[in-house]
DNA sequence: GTCTATAGGGGGATAGAC
DNA sequence: GTCTATCCCCCTATAGAC
């Protein structure tokens, strides 16, 4: 029981898993609510709908890539590590067990997203492929990657793939994912 | 009004059309049954639970995939042939208006899906995988195609990144999976 | 900040008439 | 093969007590 003001925080936390391991549609306030081992009730005290807390959920993930990428930790990697730092946020998402990219659990439900959610959404997508866009331009530049086309491309290519790759891991086994991040790896540091 | 035998049919197509729209658990019999003008029971009638609709939707877009392919007109293409053959299912999937990928729908929402549904999507997305990787293999040899590492790993990487870009087209438009498509076939065609 | 109680709707599914 | 009627559950959300 957790009878303080940590409970928004462990909504939101709940919401995110529950949103990657189910969806929009797929998880409700009755399963946040047991988790936490309060009522229904007190979820709605902290997010007065479904859209409001999902809305809280997607912006707490901007953030913090915001914070990441802006803290002095990532911007000072070589482009190579940076890549690596990238692709391993999508690893370490698949290894809590079963859950996919945020972005792509709400893109496969757009259709029947509330609207502001629909905005979030969109808004994270843009911000993903910004920054790995820029990454992968940094690297060219570097002569450290090698690819054809322009990096916007390379980097809408790379992102679906990994998104793709976590939903393909659930049926087909994580080795899937991992097979993915590795070929890659190789492509993108092979001289062409 | 459907009032006959080919009710199933278009029961059918509707819940296809709605899975890669709304996903599993975002739509409904009700929704099957205003479209087609009739009352929910008559869904039931046909499909006595979404199970086995679902289940239903799946095995008909496997089973028309392995027509496609053991079909002379796809199996005498050259390899560049089927690939761009098989770009355009994803293509032309998309262009229906905000689809994604029947497979990669029912693998977002995988933790909330039925046992058999599971294993039917498991089913469909190894076939989709086989294909692709032997069609990856066959133009490799030919001199055709270019790539590094394996063709098991290039054909997820592939899959994946196809499956993802429905997605992303979603909420970024769908010039973002052209791209992809575009960065593909400049990919495997350039001679290393 | 959390509770009980409840409203109001939608969902999947079934029985029996036509 | 489709209808009406109905069951029961879960969902989102709110009111008011503590």
């Amino acid at each position: 029981m957790v009878r303080n003001s940590n409970t928004k925080r462990a909504i939101i936390d709940l919401a995110e898993s529950f949103l990657q391991e189910k969806g929009f549609n797929g998880f409700s306030y009755a399963h946040i609510a047991k988790e936490l081992d309060v009522e229904n009730a007190a979820i709605h005290y902290h997010f007065r709908t479904k859209e409001a807390l999902t809305c809280a959920v997607i912006q707490r993930y901007r953030d913090r890539f915001q914070l990441w990428i802006n803290n002095s930790r990532v911007k000072n990697l070589s482009p190579q590590e940076k890549l690596d730092w990238f692709f391993s946020i999508y690893t370490n998402t698949r290894a809590d067990n079963g859950k996919v990219c945020l972005a792509g659990s709400l893109e496969t439900e757009f259709n029947s997203l509330p609207d502001s959610v629909r905005e979030q959404t969109e808004a994270l997508t843009r911000e993903l492929l910004t920054w790995l866009q820029a990454t992968l331009q940094e690297g060219r530049k570097a002569g450290t990657f090698h690819f054809s086309g322009d990096p916007a491309s390379k980097a809408v290519l790379i992102l679906s793939s990994l998104q793709g790759a976590l939903q393909v891991a659930r049926a087909l086994g994580t080795d899937k994912f991992h097979a993915v991040v590795q070929q890659h790896k190789q492509d993108v540091l092979a001289p062409a």
